[in-house]
DNA sequence: CCTCCTTTGTCCTGTGAGTGGAGAAAGTTG
DNA sequence: CAACTTTCTCCACTCACAGGACAAAGGAGG
């Protein structure tokens, strides 16, 4: 099939794509009521569409006591890719135009083999994909990188963990390989779009979204927008300090929260505990598997493990600390936790909730739900897909 | 003179009329160089403009070249008034249509004494300075309390340090007795709004505004836009946890940053070292007046006092260490530091930076000036006058 | 089957926003 | 005084958009 290459010519025709985007199929009739055109004027602008072939044709809709509506869609054809690369592995879906996946792979991936071998893999990822049938080609792509991005041009600035990546141009790179249109962001960011678009956040303006994983990071939203801040690094909150003169951190100061609660903190702690008899349960699957990660920290304290319970209860109050500052600071209408970490489940929130209503104030926090984020490895590639998706249906 | 009652009728009057206020008398062609907008276009607009009597004639302008042009400028008789009530002292400044502050008075204030009171001598503080000439009457004004604003309402809520205000009605209330339209806003937001218009944040899109007076509080201003997060109380970080444990805070928690580092902490800190015998100096200004602030801890610092530039440094320290955090978080363009304390000057300022700079990312802080406001004690009036200009000089 | 009402979509005309060019007005330079 | 520049005004043309008339298509009741 031939690609789009269409693009909305003005503003009326980018909200109703967004509408058809987000509302699915629709009648001119229930267009009009939500956006303040006279029916002529959304006729012409529904009609140029039909025109450029972004929006087909989609048969009549059942009378709703007169005559029946002429429905129209986004092009059944469209595709996008979602992308999103973690520090360990990544993330691979197809979506249609109105962003519901289609397919997702997942694999194991290692960030710092650097950006050639990390775009072979994911190319080869999007070739399986393609080659079920899912798509014939892709209209746009939207990637997510686990550090710093200069925004506009799509490129990773001095990303701490990986090197190699620095200056890199992605977006120029990907964009030539996938013969469409690309869009690059900070994976965090990609994950509060995710949860804005298809999650807990869809009807909330200002939000945070943080992402615990091998890092920890945080996307910040306001008035609907993801900000970037003036250099791209919002929300690089993993280095902020959690423990005045407290542990070592790789960036070389001391106390940061990444040294005390991410991913790769969580892993060291349970070796620690395993090989000084603290647990039981991780020393079993220590030797079971010859090593440990978080994975099996939150197995263990879903089994009732003391150790890994109190483990997690104490990381949790660490962040809850330092979400708690950003809470005052911010006064967001939810925080949404996410991140290879959600597997620690309630214990977790309960700890970090725990830590924000007590220290910050209660008119920040009178009404402040914090939830964990229900797209979980989902939520990044469907804010990828949204990424390119605003991009494409943005006037050119 | 009769009031103006005028407002803009479209974007295009609107973005005129914020020119000619920033910009002062323009021409036409001028501010043909500026909107984008055909001559014919833009001279049908300006016409308009001079009909509602906002704009007029301003003579002519000396030639570039070829035929002089014709200026116009904001009506010379527009009046607003700002006021800025701080804990402890009140400022009332009156300007013209420009923000060209034409009178200033300041009075000691204690805001605890309840909206009423208040505003009896805001509003005898405004009349003297009608009595002067300087005004007939008030186009609009602009009011900052100190806590937290339902924005659009303009009615404090939940203020700390404010019993009796939680709900008070501030913007009808003073919208009557002055018989103009009025807003009302957050003290350290309208600091940051005063910083962008006429200070050292002209040209920054997203900065933080931190003033330290009695109480410490953030302006927190994105994409040029005062954010207020969702129950306006964002940018209150005067409770962030600064020390684990910490000294107990008026709040009901320990710890706070206020508690360590704020007008009231100083003048506490202060009385202690006089008391103990740390410090001659402070011993001295203790026995002169019969009490001590923070002005005679920055005196007796600027005199060398050991103590006192300890005392300095070591608060700047710990406000250092949460804006350290909140740079990492926002990664602001700029840092301002405000407030009654930057007669601390240099000590202050280079303890924050210290902390900054060695605690935040090299990315968030690589290019980021902190610097003082430069404009003391205006910043607020400014601020509040710029408030009213924007929304009287908004479409209605 | 016919009539009346509702909903949806199309056509047409009028209005106002906005552009761009011609040209007048006012000035400078040589 | 001629030639050139800048500023401002006037006018004709285009396009965006609203709003009403009307046609198309359906449901409910007699």
């Amino acid at each position: 099939m031939r690609r789009m290459t269409a693009r909305p010519a003005n503003a009326h025709q980018a909200r109703l794509l967004k509408l058809l985007r987000d509302g699915g199929p629709n009648s001119r009739a229930q267009l009009g009521d939500q956006v303040d055109l006279s029916r002529s004027k959304l006729a012409v602008e529904v009609d140029r569409l039909l025109e450029t072939g972004l929006v087909v044709a989609d048969g009549l809709a059942a009378s709703r006591g007169g005559r029946r509506s002429h429905n129209v869609r986004l092009h059944p054809g469209l595709r996008f890719l979602g992308v999103d690369i973690g520090a360990t592995s990544v993330d691979v879906a197809v979506t249609n135009a109105e962003l519901e996946t289609l397919g997702h792979l997942n694999q194991p991936l290692d960030v710092r083999e650097g950006p050639v071998a990390v775009f072979e893999q994911v190319l080869s990822m999007a070739a399986k994909l393609r080659a079920t049938g899912l798509a014939e080609g892709f209209d746009g792509a939207g990637i997510g990188v686990p550090g710093p991005v200069r925004f506009p041009e799509g490129v990773p600035v001095a990303p701490p963990i990986m090197p190699g990546w620095d200056g890199f141009p992605v977006r120029e790179a990907l964009s030539q390989e996938l013969g469409c249109p690309v869009m690059v962001d900070n994976d965090v960011n990609l994950m509060a779009m995710g949860e804005q678009h298809a999650g807990v956040a869809r009807t909330v303006a200002d939000f945070l979204c943080v992402k615990i994983g091998t890092g920890i990071g945080c996307g910040i939203v306001v008035g609907g927008h993801v900000y970037r801040g003036t250099t791209g690094s919002a929300g690089d909150i993993g280095h902020i300090q959690a423990v005045p003169d407290g542990r070592p951190c790789a960036c070389g100061n001391r106390g940061c929260l990444e040294a005390y609660f991410s991913g790769a903190a969580l892993a060291r702690d349970a070796l620690d505990a395993a090989q000084q008899g603290l647990s039981a349960e991780l020393a079993a699957r220590l030797a079971a598997h010859g090593g440990l990660t978080a994975v099996d920290v939150a197995a263990a304290a879903a089994a009732g493990d003391a150790t890994c319970l109190e483990m997690i209860r104490e990381g949790g109050n660490r962040v809850g600390q330092v979400i708690a500052g950003l809470v005052s600071f911010f006064n967001p209408g939810l925080v949404v936790i996410g991140g290879g970490v959600t597997g620690l489940g309630h214990t977790l929130l309960a700890a970090i909730r725990t830590q924000v209503y007590r220290q910050s104030l209660p008119l920040a926090t009178g009404n402040l739900p914090i939830v964990l984020g229900e797209l979980g490895p989902a939520a990044g590639v469907i804010g990828a897909a949204r990424l390119i998706s605003d991009h494409l249906f943005s006037p050119a």
